[in-house]
Formats: C-alpha cells, structure tokens, sequence
RNA sequence: GGGCGCUUAGCUCAGUUGGCUAGAGCACCUCGUUUACACCGAGGGGGUCGGGGGUUCGAGUCCCUCAGCGCCCACCA
C-alpha cells in the first residue's frame, strides 16, 4: 500500500506546494475565458492572521475551481508597504533601542524601514505558500514597485492636469502623537462623557450678553466670532454687533448663519474656525479671521495669553475654565455625552488643524461610480453593500491624500522657493531641491496616503495599460476582501479604476466578515485572543484549516472561529484518505480494469447517478459563489452516498474500474477545498497520467440505468429500516425472511452484511415482525415478547403517518391550492398522499396483527 | 440623527426567486472494536424559526409593528 494509515498533512503540505511550483502549475494555460483574481496585499510586514486566512480560502477556491471548469485562470499575489501602519510598527522597534523616528532624516528613515520590510518579506510569502494559495509568483507585485509608483504618479498628473488635484489649507484629522494628517474614514470615533459648558460674552456696547455653549471651551481664545440663527427672534437686535472676547483683548462679530440650530444650547454659537470644521465653513461665509491656537505638537501656541502657553489642550480646558470661573463667566456646566475622533493607532484625540494639504476633488471621481453601481455593472455579495457603497460615495468630501510620514510613495511635487504659490509637478522626488528655468523648487516632504496608490490595484498589476494580462483579464472577476475596507479601498478602486481606465475594475465583488474569537469578539493583539493560523495549520494541517474556517460562512457575515471546525476538517480529510486507501486496495486485489465503466449491480447505477446530479448541483453553486453549500454538499457526498452506502454495499462484488473512476472525479470536485490532501492522493497512487496539478478540468462519468438506481433506493430504505427496527427493540442475532421479491433475493448478500442480519432467507409465509415503511413483503424473525419498544414505535409512527395523511388531505381539499398552485406540485401532492396512505395502512395491519 | 445587519436545536451556523414532516457540524444518549477509517460505524433524543399582527391556497422566507444585540456613516456647537 502506498497511502499510509491515516493522512498526516504535515508530511506532504510543503512537499506538494513545492511541487506546484516547480511544474509552473499556477500560471494561466490554456485558451480558455480569462478569470483573475488580485490578492489584496496584505501588510509586507506583518504575519497573516485568521483573516487572511479566510481570504485566501475563498480566492484560492474560486481561482482553482474555475481552472477545474476550463478558464484560462490568473491568481495574483502582493503585498503592501501599508505606509503608516508599517511606520507605527517599527517606530515600536526603534523605541524598543530608545530611539525615535525625530532620529532620523525621512530619506533615511525610509530607507531603514525599506530594509525593516525586506527581511521580512520572506516571512509573508512563506506564509501565503503554506495556506496553500495557487497564486502566480511569477506576478508577484509590492506596492513599493516601479510599476505601481509610475502609476500612482500617471494618476496624479493626470488629475493634477485636470484641476482633480489641488492644494489647500483646510482644516485636517490631525494626530499630534504620530504628526500626520488622516483622511476622514480613518478617524475612529468614540461617544466621551464630558460637559456642555455654557460662556457670557458680553457685548462691547454694554448692552448685555451673549451665553454660548462648548464642549472645547479651550478653543475660545481662537472664536473669531458669534453665530446665531438670522431666524431666531431672540437675537435679531444683536446681529452685526460686537462681543469682547473674555481672557482676551479681541472684539468679535455676530453673525448669522443658517447652520445654526436655535433649539440647541442658547442658540448662540462660537466660531472657532481653525479648530471646527463646521466653523470653519462658516468662517468661509462671512470672511472671519481663522486663529490657530493648537499647534501640530498639541500644544496651545503664542496667539493666546501667557500663562497658557505650552499647556496641552487639556490642561489648557481645565486652566481656561478656571479662569472664566473666576472671572464670571462661566455660567453653567452639564454633563454631556458626544462622539470625539480618535487616531486609530494610538487612541490621542485627533485635532482638526489647517495645514496645507494636497486634496482630491472627489465629486468627479464619485459620479461615474455611482452611475455603473447603479447600473448593476459590479455584483456585490451580500447585495446590500453596493446601497451602502452608493450612499458613501454620495456624500464624500474631497480627499485629503497628504501624509507627514516617511515610509510610503514622496508626492511629486515641488515648491517655488522664492513663491509659495508657485508649485509644479515634477517627478525627481529622489533630490530635495531642484531647479528649474533659472527658479529654485523644494520638493513637498509628504508622501501620498497608501490608498492612493493601492486603489490602482486592479490594472496595475496587470500591466496596465501596456501589457497582455491588461487585456485578458481586465476587469478583474473576483475581487474578494473584508467588508471593513468597502470604504476606504473598494470604493476608490472603483472611482480610480473607472477615470483611469474608463472601465470597471472588478465585476464581482465578494466581501467576508470578520473571523472573531468563539465569543464573537474582534480578534486583537491588545486582548490577546488571537489565534494564529500557521499554528492551526501546522497543528490540523492546511486543509483543515481551510475547511474549519470556511464551513457556514457567508457573505457579509462575522464568523467566530472554532477549533472544532477545524478539527472537523481534518476528519474530512482522514476520511477521504481513508476512501483512497480502499480503493487502493482493491485495485491491488484486481488490478484489471475494464476500457469502459460499467455498472454491475443496482449500486453502481445509483451512485453513478448521484455523481452527475451532485456534480450538476456543484457547478450551479460553484458558479454563484455558494462556496459552503458546495462543500457541504460534497462533503455529503463523500462520506453519506460514497463511503457509508456505495462502499459498503459495493464489498459483496466491487468494481474496480468505477471505484477509480468515482475517486477521480471525487478529487476534481473537491479539490478546490483540501488542495493538498487531493494533491497528495492524485500523486501517491498515480492513478492518471494526467495530474490534478496541470488544473484536471471536471471529470464526466456515464450515467447509470434510472431503474436499477431506484431499485437500490428501495433496498436503502429497507435496510434503514431493518437497522432502526432491531436498534429499537433491542433484539440480536436477527434474520429477515421474505415472500416473493427478487429484489431481496437478487441483493441478499448485501443486504445482510449492511443490515447486520444472520440470514436472509425466502419464506412461505410471514412470521416475526413486518418491516414497515417498505415496499417489500418481508419480516424480522424477532421474539414477540420483546416488543414493548416496538409497540411504541409503532404508535409514534402511526401518529406520524395520520398527520401527514391528514395535512395532505386537507391540502388537496383546498380549491385555492388546487387553482392557484403550480401543477406539477399539485401532482407530487396527490403522489405523496397514494403513498402515505398506503404506508399508513400498512402501519395499521401491523397493529392489528399485534393486537390479535 | 441617518442607514444596514442579526435573532432558527445545548453551541456555532446554513436555509437563492414563498412550496415535501425546517437542516448541518459539534455536543448529548444507546449499541458496536466487522481487515479503508475509533480522526470510525449503526441507531436515537432535541427547535411553537425573538414577540405580536397582516398578505397568501401556503410564510423561517414577503409586509407592518414591538423587543434585544451588533455594525457602518454623520458637521449633535
């Protein structure tokens, strides 16, 4: 026997990969329709986690299946230099030898970090080769390459050259831990229990005051100004004139302004413009002055009085309290609840601040995208993210594509020293200074924010707009990732996708849910409940991870992960092998094959039949991306119809050739869920020269004779019921006796190995106990002083079988139903109820029988 | 404030256009070491599909409503 005992993965898993790529198998053949499939990069730097996981499941299973069906497949691999995430990650390093990234210049910090990266690359791909990805190396693109910064700058001239791309100061998400500016979906925002403070203003002309409400009553020392509604009768005397700003010198207008609502707080507003975004706008409106009292360090900064200098925004609130306290002029303090924006990294406030930043005018880049969402060019799965998707990209605002950081793509942009205004695109971002027609340029320091760049994915690494793969196949047919990044990256894959190439990028989209711990928490480092795929896979082996993660997912869906599944998998796993290892075995016993496959007896017909039917289902499911209903049903198959009836019913005179057959087409089916074990199988027994790993294209097998596989239907059913009869009651050493059926005599050998039984014989007459629920005539030669059990079972059955008769009768009674219901349902109805009734009947004889 | 999702067996979840007596895996109970497999085989128990109302011949599935949980978006001073 070449197949050993039972099926260790860890003995073949790294063996098999190695295989694959050693004979090319993962790269496109054949002149079969294009599919392709791009791996979202995951972090250069990081370790693949049970996400990741889940992700490579589902795109290596529809990347192989569709090899299984002919197409020409392209499966491409990456990995992201995730600017920021991968900069916090070895800023962590660098504290770790009491360093900082403030050591640094950003040109060699990047380069450190490039090297950082480089030695753990390694680590990333060896990964993604262990989940068992039928990626095409050869492809392999990082986001740091040639091709994807040539294109991320392609991107930006163009749009530079339309007016998409311009500069200006506008109020960021800034971190003053970190130093950088995030877009607006980047900021976490968390509900704070804090205090609605109310101040008096009081007006210069003495005519009273104005009470207005804050939750930052720090940023007061930057209000360059009052709003209040120009409907609110309470304030209409008051518009246009002035305030003296408390703890400061400045006198301040009020204005009015539609934005604010009467009915919260006193209705007055101040206007901070340089640390509120809806102030800011108001600002705009009435040309107010902006005062930037926080600086990029978080400090509060010289445009306010002395002594608060050099204070945090939050000692400054509590300092600034005070002293309006003490002054008179705080009036009130609530507690209050809202939401604040956090940086998702390290959880410090985020501070809207002006910086000068480089900003894409969305609007443009939205609209197209609306319009082929709406059109139905893209389908989603589950279908509800593409309104969600809609609704987003109906009231995005400009993107801010500014980052201070080092790591990521330099902006190629350059600035006129001697005329700030005076900016030019220029793409020697490797020098600092350049001169151009006699005029000094210093380049922009910042980088571009990674989605930037990453939204390009989809042609990018198709060689866009050059190269062959461009044009078979672009747009991409699977794009598969969490339904997290929908946002951030999905949408602008589709927004850049359609103004650079004018077409889609994808046209299926495939979103997961989050793998959580079996609680149904997110998985974090912080909380420690993490599991590590690699160790399940080194532990239960490749497959079983694959299966365990995969089996009851659908899309859109969190699913926790639970070692059992996985260890569900490996029993899969064990038992396919298992399935092999007989087959085995019988070709060693009969190595003879016959040319064609040719049933033999009832079984073979009827699992000939159930072949073509799972595999027609398979394909159907298959093609609709119902990845675990497929498995699940040839899980079914494998184990239920194969092993457990065809196997053993086959013993009494097997069948070599359909055996091999059956476990040929078995391994293409279910290849696309355990790679490695199929793999292994197809290449220890070198049962074809053709091998699953040149992509086996779906193996078609004869069908089998309708009425032999229904007769073996009959046989099934009566051995279910022999089997249950003799559990219930209890007895052993149990024969089965029957009065004119070939059937039974034709199958008896089998029927009494599968039913456990000593004999089975013809008789004369019946005795013993009938066996019901059976279209045969036949009995179990059992003690009647046993059947107290069976005399309830009987009873339950016979309930059983008059409420269906009953609801079935009542069913065909209704005129409605007869009228209204599809006629071929009518008819199985009136079929159902011939065949309940005559089960009912003879349930009832058997009653009788008893009672006599 | 707006939007979305979830609630089905002890647990984790399937259940496409409404249509057999609502399914799976794990767990549980009983029996069994028969030479492919104890990572096994055979038999079995367990659910008024979150509550209420409606549409329909027929509702886990469609509509309304209530309750609980979760997520996303948003300019709640």
């Amino acid at each position: 026997m070449k197949l050993a005992k039972s099926y260790q993965a860890e003995l073949y898993e790294t063996d098999i990969y190695a295989l694959w790529e050693k004979t090319a198998a993962f790269q496109p053949k054949g002149k079969g329709r294009g599919y392709s499939i791009v791996v979202p990069p995951p972090n250069a730097n990081g370790n693949l986690h049970m996400g990741h996981a889940l992700a490579f499941a589902w795109q290596d299973i529809a990347a192989r299946y569709h090899r299984s069906i002919g197409q020409r497949v392209l499966y491409i691999p990456g990995a992201d230099h995730a600017g920021f995430e991968t900069q916090v990650v070895f800023e962590r390093e660098l504290e770790k030898k009491g360093k900082s990234r403030f050591d640094y210049s950003r040109e060699s910090l990047f380069q450190e970090i490039y090297q950082f990266v480089a030695t753990n690359r390694y680590n990333l791909e060896s990964q993604i080769r262990r989940l068992g990805a039928s990626v095409d190396w050869t492809h392999y693109t990082f986001t740091l390459d040639e091709s994807v910064v040539k294109q991320a700058y392609a991107t930006f001239k163009a749009m530079w050259d339309e007016g998409l791309i311009y500069r200006g100061e506008r109020l960021v998400n800034f971190c003053t831990f970190h130093g950088t500016a995030f877009a607006d979906i980047e900021v976490d925002y968390t509900d704070e229990n804090t205090f609605l403070w109310q101040l008096s203003y009081p007006l210069t002309d003495g005519g009273g005051e104005v009470i207005v409400s804050t939750t930052r009553p720090e940023t007061m020392l930057g209000d360059t100004a009052v709003a209040v509604n120009p409907n609110d009768d309470r304030y209409q005397a008051i518009i246009g004139k002035t305030v003296k700003l408390p703890l400061t010198s400045r006198e301040i207008p009020i204005v009015a302004d539609s934005y604010v609502d009467p009915k919260f707080g006193t209705g007055a507003v101040k206007i901070t413009p340089a640390h509120d975004p809806n102030d800011f706008e108001i600002a705009q409106r009435h040309d107010l002055p902006l005062i930037t009292i926080i600086g990029f360090d978080g400090k509060l900064n010289h445009q306010v009085p002395k002594e608060f200098r050099g204070l945090t925004v939050l000692e400054g609130r509590e300092a600034v309290i005070k002293q309006l306290k003490d002054l008179g002029f705080l009036i009130d303090a609530q507690e209050y609840t809202h939401s604040v924006g956090h940086c998702y990294k390290c959880g410090t406030v985020i501070q809207p601040l002006l910086k000068d930043q480089w900003f894409v005018d969305i609007k443009p880049l939205a609209e197209p995208a609306i319009k082929a969402l709406n059109e139905n060019l893209i389908n989603f799965l589950p279908e509800t993210k593409k309104n969600q998707l809609i609704d987003y990209l109906k009231s995005i605002k400009d993107w801010n594509i500014s980052r201070q950081i080092a790591w990521g793509i330099p902006i190629p942009a350059f600035q006129n020293v001697d005329n700030p205004n005076d900016w030019i695109y220029n793409e020697q971002v490797d020098q600092e200074i350049i001169t151009i027609n006699q005029q000094t340029y210093r380049r922009d320091p910042d980088v571009l924010d990674t989605w930037f760049s990453s939204s390009s994915w989809p042609y990018v690494t198709l060689g866009y707009p050059d190269g062959s793969d461009f044009k078979d196949f672009y747009p991409l047919s699977f794009m598969e990732t969490g339904f997290d990044i929908l946002m951030p990256w999905v949408s602008r894959m589709l927004m850049l996708g359609l103004y650079t190439t004018t077409k889609i990028p994808f046209s299926t989209v495939y979103l997961h849910g989050l793998m959580t711990d079996p609680k149904g928490r997110k998985m974090s480092k912080s909380k420690g409940n993490g599991v590590d795929p690699l160790e399940i896979a080194d532990k239960y082996g490749s497959d079983a991870l694959r299966l365990g993660v995969i089996t009851g997912q659908t899309p859109g869906n969190n699913q926790p992960f639970i070692v059992s599944k996985v260890i569900g998998g490996r029993n899969f796993c064990n038992k396919l092998w298992n399935i092999a290892r007989y087959i085995e075995s019988q070709l060693t016993i009969n190595p003879t094959l016959t040319e064609v496959i040719k049933p033999n007896q009832a079984v073979d017909d009827w699992i000939l039949n159930r072949y073509q039917e799972v595999k027609k289902e398979y394909v159907k499911l298959m093609d609709n991306y119902r990845f675990s209903e497929a498995f699940e049903l040839i899980y079914h198959f494998t184990w239920d119809d194969l092993a457990d009836w065809y196997i053993e019913a086959s013993k009494t005179q097997p069948n070599p050739t359909l055996l091999k057959s059956l476990l040929e087409g078995l391994l293409v089916l279910v290849h696309p869920f355990v790679p490695f074990l199929s793999e292994t199988i197809w290449q220890t027994l070198e049962i074809n020269p053709d091998s699953l790993l040149t992509g086996h294209l779906l193996i078609d097998l004869p069908a089998g004779n309708k009425s032999q596989a229904t007769d073996f239907q009959a046989i099934q059913e009566l051995i279910i019921n022999v089997r249950s009869l003799v559990k219930t009651i209890g007895a052993q050493n149990v024969s089965l006796y029957y009065q004119n059926e070939p059937l039974i005599e034709k199958n008896s050998t089998m029927i009494q190995q599968l039913g456990q039984l000593v004999k089975v014989e013809p008789v004369d007459l019946g005795q013993g106990i009938a066996v019901n629920n059976s279209r045969f005539n036949c009995w179990l030669d059992i003690n009647q002083n046993k059947i107290d059990s069976y005399l309830l079972k009987l009873n339950e059955n016979i309930q059983n079988s008059q409420k269906k008769v009953h609801n079935l009768q009542l069913r065909l009674k209704n005129q409605n139903y007869l009228e209204n219901a599809p006629s071929d349902l009518v008819q199985e109805s009136k079929d159902q109820l011939i065949e309940a009734e005559q089960q009912l009947e003879s349930l009832l004889m058997e009653k009788v029988r008893f009672n006599n």
